[in-house]
DNA sequence: GTCGGGGGAATTGTTCAACAATCGACCGTC
DNA sequence: GACGGTCGATTGTTGAACAATTCCCCCGAC
């Protein structure tokens, strides 16, 4: 569990001594955070759905932590924002309404289109190597029909133009959004046209940025937005009609 | 404690029957919630400052709850960015960098005065009595030489106009930004020449707004974001090279 | 049939004592 | 001065227990 971005400079890591070369070790994971991560998978991979809640001793049980421990790492992922919290009746897996994946859209408007702004006016540079590598994963993950997986390759390579505004506190709030636009993923039905068809999308805005047509690109890309918001959109408000969301491949 | 923005409708919360006039009551606080909001009063009042660190068992005995609770009310902390957590070595109060002020006010500027722009070009509308409501309690508080209000107030002022943009996660993130710029606050050592200057801009803010004068309050606020930038800039790079947040008074 | 009240079960919120694990300070040795 | 070991303080976790809250079901009154 980290506080990002980390405001006070962590004492440098004691280097391995006489052996310059060695990278520090990172910190063993808490049981907690463990536990978040798994409750996190299940929830991406589909397993508790939006609206499942989760019960603590449950939830204790089959991880075979402590039901203190169970409450340490819901709080790590309400602060995530994946799950929501009402006291005295416990945690469900959050529940993505229309009116959030408008404003997440909105929202990615203002943070991706002044990041191509920014960068068409020289003020800031495109790091094109993590660009090219986020669609080279989308590509494999396509090959392997790991359609999930394309999406969330698909919000990195996002998260990738919004960091050119050199913001760590922005870059923290653009992932908080697609965190949650992955919970709204997760109502799409049919995750291989959605997100195939954005593959080559980022394909070609690759290659837009590549040759710094940033007008076009910038076009492209509001197009790519408001086309994208149009599913998500459908799919959550299917989902709270038809009272839930539906499972993968049932 | 409160996941914000709430993302699943709540139920409708039950009215009182018969009587439609009624609001709903509020949930009582958790004791962890009670246990937050006190360590979060003792560090913006300056009795827990930057850096201090925060022993569990202190807490509890001094607040006459479990380590448990003192735990949940961290964790709560920690996700409003006060507190900075490492594994195995406890919390601390964060401590704001200059590279977080210059990261917390470059926001500032993206979100303020884009919000300027979608007010003067009709796009959205300000709520001039809440903006009016803040420069009021601003002058209660400096009437009474409550300088930190007066700081937490003219925040409150900007969070109005970011509200303009209508965006419910844009708002939390503000808040968010706001919240830790108070932190930098703490080392301000004269906060009465700092925030008495900016209550009275606010009040020529609050008056260029009035008068529909777009391009002047975002010229003046531009100036004002600069200018309230440095001495935040210098007190936190004093505090970190003398060792520590000077204590007020003293 | 509708409404209100009561009871019980399930679950969450909290407490407590204990133990495991980690870190930092201190001391002794080379 | 560098290194290793020990100890104390603190954090991370466990599990049992109890307090508090909510929800659901049933029953009686109208």
């Amino acid at each position: 569990m980290n506080n990002s971005p980390d405001s006070a400079p962590a004492p440098a890591r004691r280097r391995g001594r006489g052996l310059p070369g060695l990278p520090a070790l990172q910190p063993l994971p808490t049981a907690a955070e463990r536990a978040a991560s798994v409750i996190r998978d299940y929830i991406f991979e589909g397993e508790f759905l939006p609206g499942t809640p989760l019960p603590e001793a449950s939830l204790a049980q089959a991880l075979q932590v402590s039901r203190n421990t169970v409450r340490e790492a819901f709080r790590a992922l309400m602060s995530e924002h994946l799950l929501a919290y009402e006291a005295h009746k416990g945690v469900t897996v959050r529940w993505l309404t229309a009116a959030d994946v408008r404003d997440i859209y909105a929202l990615r408007r203002v943070l991706e289109l002044s990041a191509i702004d920014l960068i068409s006016e020289g003020r800031a540079a495109l790091d094109t190597a993590a660009l090219g590598a986020a669609v080279t994963a989308g590509e494999a993950a396509a090959a392997e029909s790991r359609w999930r997986d394309v999406g969330t390759v698909n919000l990195r390579f996002h998260a990738v133009l919004v960091a050119s505004h050199g913001s760590a506190r922005m870059d923290e709030f653009f992932l908080r959004l697609m965190t949650e636009l992955r919970l709204g993923f997760l109502a799409v039905a049919d995750p291989e046209s959605f997100h195939g068809s954005y593959l080559t999308r980022n394909m070609q805005l690759r290659d837009l940025f590549g040759e710094g047509r940033y007008a076009d690109a910038r076009a492209a890309l509001t197009r790519y937005l408001e086309e994208a918001e149009g599913p998500v959109l459908a799919a959550v408000s299917a989902a709270r009609e038809g009272g839930g969301v539906p499972r993968p491949g049932g």
